[in-house]
Parts: structure tokens; sequence; C-alpha cells
DNA sequence: AAGGGGGGCCTTTTT
DNA sequence: GGCCCCCCTT
């Protein structure tokens, strides 16, 4: 046990021998967060505390959960099984499988993802024929799962006025339509779980006398319903209570806009009469400038914890900035300096891009094609959610079960088969009239209509039929046959992919059976429902990394939301603008624009050694050129912790202080590149234009009132030029050039 | 039923 | 600028 413990700093140590009570660990970047999570379930499992089945292990993603299991497997010799260690979302799944009938769920219940809860929710304003103009599905999906996500049904929402009123009206009918069909979306998992536990007893306190460990890794993004539910399985308030290990940091709360409440963690901390908070802020990942500037940027939030990080690994280089004339530069020196740190002795993958939004990946990408660096871009659809994929999960969600609207109407005419809007139309009307789900409504259908539909309804029992009794992986191959889904994409010229895709489902299906579901060892329990469902909850659940091909030596992109959990060697946050980063949207009102900054901060802490920091006066965005001064949080960097590599005035001053424009130390600090100084592009030089007395747009001008501005379009010339001037929060002003004071910055 | 054209929109995202 | 969605045409 004692090497269990080794070499744990004193606050973990503290940490993960803390006596069995509620605790609240504000682990900072880079701490070892995951190492004290997971050492204190193997403490207390090897001292006899606790046995695997007494321990719930809590993480939002699967990829989280299984790092935990694989890193606990490693420092035990013991069975994971036992324990419950996965999302919130995976746990409720569980539990609802476990008690589908105290829950009032078919037990065969399908889980709809984002994209079918869309499509559901837009095939019932059809159905009651409401105006999506009106009620957009978007809006009123966020709505519904706004409203799930704070533990309210329908009947419990307040509603004040008309409009809310109605959607009220629309969230029941969309519960009522979910129920109708079998189906739970994703906050409805939670919701779901949150009521069978309060509402029976029985269920309630079996949980409870069993989980006497609970521990959950990123608390601060936990949303009212998981806190709430948390505190019911917890036994909160009765006599003996589990001991709820919350692991989070506050400074990295960047999911507020989809309902994560960081308020939970003081909530926490008040309501289970927290008394042990431990502070884990020696930093292993970054050198000491980095980690300056971060606590630097992040001081400025109020409400804060309080934590700060420190290393004993040295200040390391300072912080780079870079400021180019337009995105095309900006992406242009970026890509010369990887090529440089390559040429070092980096490897490609050491090295991130990240950008606060997904649009601004696209000239980044040209510039790294064009130039022949190996890149790996983060984001975008991902297996299940690929078209192919999902139909062919349709047909299987089908053979599930029946009910399931939205799968039916994906599929009824994929391939297509001859059946069109019009006698859908009818068959949707004849089901509402029955009160039935459109599958079971077929036989109802006499006439023309039904003549093509019941051919689909015979071709899915024709599947049930010949699918009977075969391992998983052999149904799903059968129904890629017999549903005319290989025949159609081997038709389509470029299905190739897609035709790839669809036998890589059928692996995926072998390797759920094969691997990933282990049948229970003796005394374990059984996973709950048969290996169809199971697979395709695995799906929705699970939808599969964001792109394969890991183990690439590529450089590595993504939004700085991605990157979060991650480290690199070396980080370009690019694009550090008012208005991007902080993001326009984000920058009016203080909790945004303090998500923003704690997005910073996540962003600074991904550097383990070097940290770039560009920006350019000008980018395309929106169809148009932008301009933009650089971000407000470079002011809150100690200015010492910054290299300018391109030339700047320092604030204040009126001339001079320029900052060496020359290439820095080489990444191993051997030699610098020989081909420093040729490499120099001088920005600022470039944008040469009509005669506006010496300005040119993009450039950064001072006005008494206003303050600094950018110089964003110009009419005329000479003294009669009118100039539009962007002075970020003092607003965008058209000036005349013989009036206006203007001084050049 | 499929493809083209036009209009509106535009952070961040896991489950 | 580009994507998605809708509608219109064929």
């Amino acid at each position: 046990m004692s090497k269990l413990l080794e070499n744990l700093n004193a606050e973990q140590f503290a940490a993960v021998t803390l006596p069995p009570q509620a605790a609240l660990i504000l682990a900072g970047a880079g701490s070892g967060k995951t190492r004290v999570l997971t050492t204190r379930i193997a403490w207390l499992l090897q001292t006899g505390q606790a046995n695997p089945a007494s321990i719930l292990g809590v993480t939002f993603t699967n990829k989280a959960a299984k790092e935990m299991l694989t890193r606990l497997g490693a420092m035990l010799p013991i069975n994971t099984r036992g324990m419950w260690i996965g999302t919130f979302h995976g746990l409720c799944n569980r539990m609802l499988r476990a008690h589908y009938r105290e829950a009032a769920l078919p037990q065969t219940f399908q889980i709809l993802d984002t994209a079918d809860q869309l499509a559901a929710i837009k095939r019932l304003l059809k159905t009651l024929n409401v105006d999506d103009e009106k009620f957009p599905p978007r809006e009123l999906q966020h709505f519904i799962n706004g409203n799930k996500e704070a533990g309210h049904r329908a009947a419990q929402v307040e509603a004040w006025d008309d409009y809310t009123r109605q959607r009220v009206g629309l969230y029941k009918e969309y519960e009522d339509q979910c129920q109708k069909e079998g189906v739970v979306d994703f906050a409805e998992l939670l919701l779901r779980s949150y009521e069978l536990l309060s509402r029976h007893e029985p269920i309630r306190r079996h949980y409870q006398l069993r989980f006497r460990h609970i521990l959950v890794d990123e608390f601060q993004d936990t949303n009212r319903l998981q806190y709430l539910w948390l505190k019911l399985l917890a036994a909160h308030g009765a006599e003996t209570p589990a001991a709820v290990f919350a692991v989070g940091d506050d400074d990295q709360s960047i999911y507020g806009f989809r309902g994560a409440e960081v308020g939970n963690m003081r909530d926490f901390e008040r309501e289970f009469g927290v008394a042990n908070v431990i502070r884990l802020e020696q930093n292993y990942r970054s050198h000491g400038n980095i980690l300056d500037a971060a606590n630097a940027i992040i001081a400025n939030n109020s409400k804060r914890l309080g934590k700060n990080l420190w290393t004993d690994q040295g200040s390391g280089e300072p912080i780079r900035v870079y400021e180019a004339p337009g995105d095309m530069d900006e992406a242009r020196w970026i890509v010369e300096e990887i090529q440089q740190l390559i040429r070092d002795g980096a490897s490609r993958s050491d090295v991130a891009l990240l950008y606060r939004s997904n649009a601004q990946s696209r000239v980044l990408e040209h510039q790294l094609f064009s130039s022949g660096v190996a890149y790996k871009v983060y984001g975008g659809l991902r297996f299940f959610e690929r078209q192919e994929i999902k139909h062919a999960l349709a047909y299987l969600r089908l053979l599930a079960n029946p009910d399931d609207d939205t799968a039916f109407l994906r599929v009824v005419n994929f391939p297509t088969r001859g059946i069109g809007a019009r006698s859908l139309e009818q068959l949707q009307d004849a089901a509402r009239s029955f009160n039935t789900s459109l599958y079971a409504t077929v036989p109802h259908l006499a006439g023309k209509p039904g003549v093509a539909i019941g051919g689909f309804l015979r071709l899915i029992e024709e599947m049930r039929r010949a699918t009977d009794g075969l391992p998983l992986y052999e149904v799903v191959d059968h129904i890629l046959d017999a549903s005319g889904l290989r025949a159609h994409y081997r038709a389509e010229r470029e299905g190739q992919e897609r035709l790839e895709n669809l036998d890589e489902l059928v692996s995926a299906a072998r390797y759920f059976m094969n691997e990933a579901e282990q049948p229970p060892a003796e005394g374990e329990e059984a996973l709950p429902g048969d290996p169809l469902s199971r697979f395709l909850a695995h799906a929705s659940l699970e939808a599969g990394d964001h792109q394969a091909e890991a183990g690439q030596d590529a450089v590595q992109l993504m939004t700085v939301h991605a990157a979060k959990g991650l480290e690199f060697d070396a980080v370009f946050i690019t694009g550090v603008e008012d208005g991007l980063f902080p993001h326009e949207q984000s920058m009016n009102d203080l909790a945004s624009l303090e998500e923003e900054r704690r997005l910073m901060y996540v962003a600074v802490t991904r550097a383990r050694k070097r940290l770039y920091l560009t920006l350019a006066q000008s980018r395309m965005l929106h169809g148009q050129t932008r301009y933009a001064m650089k971000s407000r949080f470079f002011d809150e960097i100690p200015e010492g912790l910054l290299k300018w590599l391109t030339p700047r005035v320092q604030a204040g001053f009126g001339a001079g202080a320029y900052h060496t424009p020359s290439r820095n130390a080489a990444w191993n600090s051997q030699h610098s590149s020989p081909d420093a100084a040729k490499r120099n592009p001088g920005a600022g030089a470039v944008q040469k234009s009509r005669d506006l007395a010496g300005l040119r747009i993009g450039q950064l001008v001072r006005h008494a009132k206003f303050g600094d501005g950018v110089i964003i379009a110009a009419e005329g010339s000479g003294q009669d030029a009118k100039l539009q001037i962007n002075f970020g929060s003092a607003g965008v002003k058209w000036l005349l050039l013989s009036l206006a004071k203007l001084e050049a910055v």
C-alpha cells in the first residue's frame, strides 16, 4: 500500500487519504487530478475501507471513465467490474435498464442523440401544425433540455408569459411523443433516473446502501440536475450518507453555456458541510512563465474559490507574441515557426494550434496543407454520427423497438422504395387518429399508400425473422444487405468510404460483444438488456472518437474547448483578438466575459514549454474583412512575461520601445535559426494604399475621446478623407480626418 | 426524388 | 465565405 502513495506530494497525499466524508478537491490544471482520483479509489480498496461494489465513479466523458478504469487496473490487481464507473448518462442508462418497469419505460427503450432529438421535435411541430418560424426547433430543443437539466418537467416550469406557456405546452407534447415511442433523450436519462430514485424508495435505498463512496470528476461541469442526482444517491441529510469525493476546478469551468453550474461547487461545500477542501496547486506540466501568465489572467475573475499554480521547474522561456497584418500572414508565420520547431527536433504531435471558434481552422489548414506539414483537426462528425451509420442503426432500432418513429421515418424510404411524402403524410395522420406508432398503424391503412409501406413492414419483419438468434455482428451484417444499404452505396460513385464505414460497423458490433462487454464473472451482476439494445445505447452514448488515425505524427488543431485536459510542448493560441477571444457575443456581460477568461486560462495552461499568442489585425470573417484590436487579455498578462516578435509601441509612450523582431532561440536552445533574418516578414508595412496622411487601413490610431482604435475603412483621400474606425468598447465611428485629431500609435 | 438555386445564419459541445 | 435548410424545378 505504501507503494500506492509513493511520490504523491503533501496535498495529493492528504486528498487520497482523507477520511470517508464529503471532500472537495480543487485541482488546478496539471496538478495530477486523475492520479488523485484513481489513487483514492485504489487506496480505499486496498485498505479495506471499501469493496468494489460500494464505489461509484462519475465522469463526464467516456474517455475519462476509460482512463480511470485503465489506471486503476494498472494500480491494483483487482477486478474493476464490480465498480460502477462511467459517465452520468451511462450510469443512468444502466440504472434505467435495470429498473425499466419502475421507470415506466419499455425494456428496449432507445436513446435519442442530439440530432435525433431535433428531428423528433421538428416532426412534432409538423404533426401539431405549429409554425416553426414562431417556434424554431433548435430554440425549442434548447428550452426543453434546459428545463430538464434544471430538473423541471413541463408541469413544473413557471411560465409568466404567453410565449413561454406555449413552449411549455410543446414541451409536454414532446414528452408524450417520446413516451409513446419509447425513446429518451440525453437529459431524459438523467431526469428519469432522478425520478426513479426519488419515487421508489426500495430502489433508492438499495443504491444508497450500496454506493458508500461516490467520486465525481470535473465537478465544476455538473448541471443542476446532476447535482440533485448525486445528492439523492448520496443519501444527503440521512444518518449515514455516502462519502462524496468531488474533484474539480472552478477556474476551468468553460461549459456554462450548456448548463454547467460552477455554483454547484460552493453549494456542495455548504450543503454537504465539507470539512476538507484541499487545493492541488503544484503544477507538473508547465514552465513558470506560462503559469505566471495563467495566474495573472485568472486573477481578474471574481467569485473564485481561489488557487494559485506554481512549479519548481523554473520560469522557462518568455511567451512569444506575434501580430500579423492579416489572418493569412498569421497562418503563414505560424507554419514557418512550426517548421522551425520541427527542424529543431520537436515532433509534430507535440505542437498544438488552438482557436476560439472552428471557423478559424480553415486558414490554418490551408497554410499547413500547402506547406506539406501533416496535421490533424479535431472536431466534426464522429463515427456513429455519420449518415450511413445512422441509417444502419435506424434499421437496428426498428428491430429492437418498432415504435421508434424517428427511426421509422429515417429509413422507410431509404434506400428509396417509392414511398413518397404524401403517403407518409397519410400514415402520420392515421397514426395520430389511432394514437399508435407509425409502424403499428400500417396494418390499419387500407388502400393505396398501404401497399408500398406494407412492403417496408414485411421487410423489417423478414429481417427480424432472419436474424433471430444470430450473434450481434451477424445481425448487423444481415441488415446491411437486406435493407439494400450496401447496394445503395455500392451504386453511388462516392460511396466507397461509406461502404467501408458500414463494414466498420460490423466490426464495431463484434468488438462490442467480445471486448467491451465481457460476460460477467461469477457473482457479478449481468448488464441489463439484450445485446442489441445495449449496442444501440452504446452507439448513442459513445459516438466514437472525433477522428481516428491516432498515433500519426501530426500537428494538432482544435478549439480551446476541445483542448481541455490535454497538454503539448508547444502551443499556439491563435486569433487572440477582441471580438474573437473574447468572443464578441461574450464580451458584454461580466459572467460570459469571465467564462472567456477561464477559457483563456485553459488555453494557456495547455503548454508545457513554449507558448505563442498570435493575432491578426484583419481577418476574413462571415465573408467580410474585419479589423480588430489585440485581445484585452493581453493587458492582464505582465508585460515582462511577453516577448513581442513584431514591432510594438509601448502604450503611453510616443516613440520607440520596439521589441526585437528577430527569431528566438531554437527549440532545444542549441543554436538559433540560420534563416532567421530573412524570415522576418516586417508586419505592418504591407497594406500600402491611398494617401491618408500617412495612415492606412488596419492601422492602430489614438483618439483623445474614444481611445485606441483600428482604421477599418476609408473614403476620399487627403484632408477630405473620412475614416471608419473601430474603437472597440467605444464603438465604430466615421471620423473626418481633417477634424479628428488622430495620432498614429 | 434528386439536384440546383436562393436565403439566412453564423461561439464553444458531451452525453 | 461557406454551410445548412428549404423550396423549386425537372
